[in-house]
DNA sequence: GTGAAAGCGCTAACAT
DNA sequence: ATGTTAGCGCTTTCAC
């Protein structure tokens, strides 16, 4: 009622921020009016919104969550707890998640869990568990949930990525299976006699997946099971498996358990000489950008990654706001790409 | 001091969730002192803190950051609006700020930008605005700053990435014009007359910026400036403007604006026929985690994206917590990397 | 070493 | 259509 411009007549910019309160004063009116105006309620006269929000301009007026979370006991924020945002697929996942929390008018906190040690990750949990989050989006290796006692944060709801906890959590991935079963397969119909696996590391979930299906695909072909070489993802140990493959004259397929080592594999092809696939063919998994300039062109898996990370959304938010769902599996189908890096089965010598 | 179990004795877990003064109930204490074990103060008894913590444990307390924030009037968490997480630049420097300011205790709220049309900018923005965030980091191409008068954020620490706004904002760059001038010399110590460019798209800073030292360079060498080809980024733009200088024997160097393209270039001179670096040579910007295993590895230009995301935070929680540091522009260094891709121009025909 | 009181900015519930 | 009251969970201040 009195001089309300005092409040910031500092030197410099004062730290506190505009409250609804001030507005309130600036505007000759309740603070209960202003917040109406601030939620876009109808039952405020045109003339005193008009007022309202004339003041809110001119002092700059900008809503603390914090107030409006405390009083609502909501965030609307989901947390993302990820080891690394640095893989394609993981990269591919978070845009979708975010764009799909965007839409629902969620915000999406970031979790990174550097080195997945067994501290770490509990460290980052009760982090978490401190954050201003409604629900959580968990995108990791598999294992780490199986040979450890940890807790996941309770009473607020988690989905997990990439994950066989299915019976526990509510769980979305891609059809592993299925893709490795039809790329397996692709190569057995093109003729040849079996196909070599270059996996991903034991320890990852989607990698065992890849591996088991391909093996089981092979047997029930009857066809021979060469052993599997494993690799880290990284396109360097595809190179180093892919020379060894290179030297081997008994080698006609390669199926290797994602394209960046399918392109280290194709490098080392061409360094030894062989040509692809006149020689040997090779498929990849997951249809980067990059793969259908590959050369040659990769025939791969394609994972339909904003898929998965729409229906993580869709899950989660339907547990945060009560269209509760139980503990279950998701799965998001994957497809076979053919493109130029396969073909049929070289004649015997 | 009655039936403290009681709180939460209906069928389903309740929404409402544990405060202070329920553990302060519990362990028979008031619930300052709660607050002060919480928050790891030392005046208090051993056997008093047990106790507490104890019944943390038991009734599953969490702190609730609203309040905290409510009272502190920080959130102790960054907001970053980008464009897109898609593509490797951004997705490194993302995984670099995630890392530095969990490092330094802040969060990061995701503020994804999917249409970069005026009006999702400024509505990202204006939502931006009214995030829990003590201060915000910019990704993205920097015309959208220059050609339009949305508002940015006001009385908020704000840092900028890859833009030139650094008079009016304090920004962090990698330096783009000694990556692009390095590679273009690079090309012509080889021997080549002159150097072609595979550009960037003209609305982003960077593509300009890596022109606009190419064309320099070359001038300064006192070699022809070809026309510029401009793509998109993606390796599709690349392979068009590959097979394009494939037809031409006047080309015998390429610079393309970033790895995807070159890998486009590359795959449409293998197409053609042409040997790398036989006939052509081609240099790359980013070196990306692929880049060393395409066919033939590719000479490219290394960007030190983690170390932008470092400087980013630590340029940004310096103005957050007071160090204040004016506007202006860091620069991080960028250099070449030297693969097989590049070699002597052909002999003259 | 511990507690009581006040209030951060907001909104739900209840006036008027 | 607008105002008043109370209180969300926490921390700061001051008392003991």
């Amino acid at each position: 009622m009195t001089d309300v411009d005092a409040i910031d007549a500092t030197d410099r910019p004062s730290r506190r921020s505009v409250s609804m309160a001030d507005v309130a004063n600036h505007a000759g009116v309740s603070s209960q009016t202003v917040s109406r105006v601030s939620n876009g309620k109808t039952n405020v006269d045109d003339a005193t919104r008009e007022r309202v929000l004339a003041s809110m301009r001119t002092l700059g007026y900008r809503p603390n969550r914090a107030a409006r979370s405390l009083k609502s006991g909501r965030f609307k924020s989901i947390g993302v707890i990820m080891f690394t945002l640095s893989t394609f697929g993981n990269m591919r996942t978070l845009d979708a998640i975010a764009t799909a929390s965007a839409a629902a008018g969620y915000t999406l906190t970031l979790m990174p869990v550097p080195h997945p040690t067994q501290g770490a990750i509990s460290g980052a949990f009760s982090r978490l568990n401190e954050q201003a989050v409604d629900g959580i989006v968990i995108i990791f290796e598999a294992h780490v949930l199986d040979d450890s006692d940890f807790a996941l944060p309770r009473g607020i709801p988690i989905v997990i990525i990439d994950s066989d906890a299915g019976d526990r959590y509510t769980v979305v991935d891609t059809d592993q299976a299925l893709g490795a079963r039809t790329a397996t397969e692709h190569l057995l119909n093109l003729g040849h006699r079996t196909v070599w696996h270059v996996a991903g590391p034991a320890s990852s979930f989607s990698a065992r997946r890849r591996l088991s299906t391909w093996r089981e695909t092979l047997t029930a072909a009857g066809a021979d099971v060469p052993e599997p070489l494993y690799g880290d993802w990284s396109t360097e140990s595809g190179y180093r498996h892919g020379l060894e493959l290179a030297g081997r004259d008994d080698v006609t397929a390669i199926f290797a358990a994602n394209d960046q080592m399918a392109l280290g594999v194709m490098r080392a092809l061409h360094e030894s000489g062989r040509s692809i696939p006149g020689d040997i063919s090779v498929v990849g998994f997951d249809d980067t950008d990059e793969s259908k300039s590959f050369w040659p062109p990769l025939t791969t898996v394609h994972q339909d990654f904003a898929e998965v990370g729409r229906q993580c959304i869709e899950k989660l938010i339907g547990e945060i706001e009560g269209t509760h769902e139980s503990p279950g599996t998701t799965i998001v189908p994957t497809r076979l790409v053919v493109r130029d890096s396969t073909g049929p089965a070289p004649a015997r010598s």
